[in-house]
RNA sequence: GGGGAGGUACCGAAGCGGUCAAACGGGGCAGACUGUAAAUCUGUUGGCUUAGCCUUCACAGGUUCGAAUCCUGUCCUCCCCA
């Protein structure tokens, strides 16, 4: 049988962060229940399989489901892939083509592959809810929705937003709570985690496990990451994210680039520092912002990809953000002897800006230089002398080094 | 089914038939500055063989010397009534 931490220690680990437990005192219950006959909660996170590059953002509660396997729970993840398939074509901003079988596969597999930086994989059940939901029968869905009132799938926030702007929602949207809370009667789940975005559709699946007589779970909610630019989510399209796979000098950088409000937050949310040691990093936060982001940055870029990378992210920093010195490794370019590239060209031909006219401008706004002196010049032609090389700056911090070959 | 409003660049939003590659705001990018890739200030923001040219204002046609602006049809969205 299974022995698990005290009520206390849990509650310790899996408060630290939240933003609510609905309801607390039914999660002291099952966890109570729990320690005495020694069965593991079930914990159910959902993802959707349509943008695997995972970010810190989602890192907050993967973080929360590898702490419920630390603890010694059952984990299950949930890919979500017959939504995915059907695609959601009005969104509030973009549509979402439906994918197809094979992408959401493979999806699926990078997000996990992805997500085993954080989860335990050995200890994560993954499952695929199309193998519940494509069975049901039209008849099925709709008693299914006979469960939930229009009005109160309005009460939820995005939609009566959307209401009120007068932006479309499409009637399907409404399925899809429910397909969610369906996942929950289905996998009987104790607990369902999830961002403080997604409380509506946690209680959706509450009210369908009821209904069903089941043990409802109990919905822990985790705050919505503040991206790297200190106002909005972090998210991919608003570019304020830092992502898992980013490299240990973007994580670096990306983690300093933060408003210094966001130091502590991050420390709670992203790193291991014990529970007992955050309150210090809060003070710290205050007092010496500088130092307390560095180490910040450089606790998350270990986490990701070691003690030994952190250290040269953090070298790395000093000298090319702080010092403005030229990196160590940039991309080579080899070109032939006594050859001859105009500039916009050079620039653009290797994806170093995005078009020609970029490249231009880029160059009138003094942001290209060749071993550090300006080209101001947009007809500038680069003579590639037998055996020299050229270290050449792109915009902010973009290197590449030309090399005349043998 | 009936009536009304509307679809403009990354987003929001102006736009008298010519002076519109399209005001303004946000975002992005660049420069300066900085503990920072933050904040702030300045500039910039369709493409190209860049003193010029080409392609854009839901889509397809039409009127006109000339259309984002007028007309017709199609598609899409919102509101009110049923």
């Amino acid at each position: 049988m299974p022995d698990f931490p005290s009520i206390e220690e849990q509650l310790e680990v899996i408060e630290r962060g939240t933003v609510e437990i609905v309801p607390r005192d039914e999660l002291i219950s099952k966890l109570e229940y729990s320690k005495k006959t020694g069965t593991p909660l079930r914990v159910k996170l959902g993802c959707d399989p349509t943008r695997p590059d995972l970010h810190l953002g989602h890192s907050v509660i993967l973080r929360k489901m590898r702490q419920f396997q630390s603890l010694g729970h059952h984990t299950i993840l949930i890919i979500g892939d017959f939504t995915a398939m059907i695609g959601d074509p009005s969104g509030a901003n973009k549509t979402r083509p439906a994918l197809s079988k094979e992408e959401i596969v493979e999806n699926g597999k990078t997000y996990f592959e992805q997500a085993s930086k954080i989860l335990d994989p050995n200890k994560t059940e993954i499952v695929y809810n199309s193998d519940w939901l494509s069975p049901l029968s039209f008849s099925d869905v709709i008693r299914l929705a006979s469960h939930y009132t229009v009005a109160r799938m309005i009460e939820r926030d995005d939609f009566l937003k959307r209401y009120q702007n007068n932006d479309p929602i499409s009637l399907h949207e409404f399925l899809y709570p429910l397909a969610q809370g369906q996942d929950s009667v289905h996998l009987k789940s104790d607990i369902e985690l999830g961002g403080i975005d997604q409380k509506f559709n946690l209680l959706v699946g509450r009210h369908l496990q009821k209904e069903h007589d089941l043990s409802p779970q109990v919905c822990l909610m985790m705050p919505l990451l503040v991206g790297t630019d200190g106002s909005k989510k972090m998210s991919k399209s608003y570019d304020n994210y830092i992502g898992i796979d980013d490299k240990p000098e973007d994580m670096y950088g990306k983690a300093l680039s933060i408003p210094d409000e966001l130091i502590y937050p991050y420390f709670e949310l992203l790193t291991d520092i014990a529970v007992d040691q955050l309150q210090q990093f809060k003070t710290l936060a205050e007092t010496d912002p500088r130092n307390t982001k560095h180490e910040l940055a450089w606790h998350l870029t270990r986490l990701y990809h070691g003690t030994e990378k952190a250290d040269f992210a953090r070298k790395h920093f000093e000298k090319t953000v702080v010092k403005k010195d030229i990196p160590d490794d940039m991309p080579i370019l080899t070109l032939p002897a006594n050859s001859e590239s105009g500039i916009l060209a050079l620039l653009n031909d290797h994806n170093f800006t995005a078009s020609n006219s970029e490249a231009r401008r880029m160059i009138l706004q003094g942001g290209v230089s060749i071993n550090g002196d300006k080209v101001d010049d947009p007809q500038f032609v680069l003579k590639v002398e037998q055996g020299a090389s050229y270290i050449i700056k792109v915009g902010k911090r973009k290197y590449f080094k030309v090399e005349s070959s043998a």
